[in-house]
DNA sequence: AAAAGAGTTGATAGATCGTTCTAGAGAAGA
DNA sequence: TCTTCTCTAGAACGATCTATCAACTCTTTT
């Protein structure tokens, strides 16, 4: 089989999300756009949007590490990796028509004071990354307290640049904010 | 007049659109939360929920600038005004519950995929904030393009810090956000 | 072949959405 | 006093929201 209803409905939701947001996107659009009938989203996920909404998250920061771990994977030196990533952020962006960015900051701003279980979602998401992030950059040789802290910073420049090129409908604020990442990570990599 | 219907109504909309987003928050609610009468919403913003958010977009953007000039008028040392406004943010959010965070990052990331007119609203309001940020750090020395690119760098920081403080309940995202801003204005500074 | 169970399906319910509309309250000017 | 204008007030409308539910189609078991 190509993709069960499930994936299809998982997939659909996470593109949704990343354009609209949570409360913008309604279940029965769910249902069209993963071409499957109305009821089976509730059949799959019985505890309803909210049930659906936090395994998207889950999904999605799942997801996103892998293509971190991917670009790490073809490029050996890690400030060509971080580099890469950056920009293959900006390309991503552009091709989309600057709608796919990260695929939970948007559900993450409107939860966060709203709904406990899925703030709590995409906090465990995000506790994955800087964990991932840190041990990164501790394995390139940077301590380790210092690597949890520029793995907070790369990923608060990749999110804050995501917001920039979304509004502005322009990839400079991604290329910027890579090359800021770069530079914190060579001083820190100097000063090892 | 203590303060107008139409103000109370923008300071409550404003209010319920960072925490809640703009899906996600009615007409209905906007007017009991300003204690209006549900009419006089749509009397003072006959053009409805749009022209109402954009009009809290622009008038959040112009109030949150002038916040920055507020801190740069205490702090005249570049990197002070620079550090204490990281720092400020941060305590801002514990003090509001990590709700009050970015007036329009929320909205931002909501609508820039799904009405052009509050995306360019949103747009306007950032491009503020760049030229803003832009003229400062200018002012302090660094040369102009420099400056654009270090005023991206600072205000991504501080988005994306938002969105980790606020899915985290942490200030500690914050003032790594800062401390990383820090940086690359010291050396920048440096270097000119 | 018949029965049972798992999985699938869309019509429908009840609430809420943004918006419109009519009507009234109160102040200012004629 | 009568008129005019701004603001207040909430009932009502159609659309859409999330969620439920009874009916249906298979596959598996007896």
């Amino acid at each position: 089989m190509p993709s069960s209803t499930k994936e299809r409905i998982l997939d659909s939701t996470a593109e949704l999300f990343r354009r609209q947001g949570y409360t913008g996107t309604g279940m029965k659009q769910i249902a069209t756009e993963a071409s499957a009938p109305f009821g089976s989203v509730y059949h799959f996920f019985p505890g309803g949007k909210e049930e659906l909404g936090a395994e998207v998250i889950r999904t999605s920061g799942r997801l996103y590490m892998q293509l971190f771990a991917a670009v790490i994977a073809e490029h050996p030196a890690v400030l060509d990796a971080i580099g890469a990533f950056f920009t293959g952020a900006g390309e991503t962006l552009r091709e989309t028509g600057y709608a796919d960015a990260c695929p939970i900051a948007t559900v993450a701003l409107e939860v966060a004071s709203t709904n406990e279980t899925l703030r709590q979602a995409t906090a465990d998401v995000f506790e994955e990354w800087i964990a991932g992030a840190t041990e990164y950059l501790v394995f390139a040789g940077i301590a380790r307290a210092r690597s949890r802290e520029l793995a907070f910073s790369m990923l608060s420049l990749l999110e804050g640049a995501f917001i920039f090129c979304r509004a502005l409908r322009s990839t400079e604020p991604m290329a910027i904010a890579g090359d800021a990442a770069l530079a914190l990570v060579r001083a820190a990599l100097e000063s090892s």
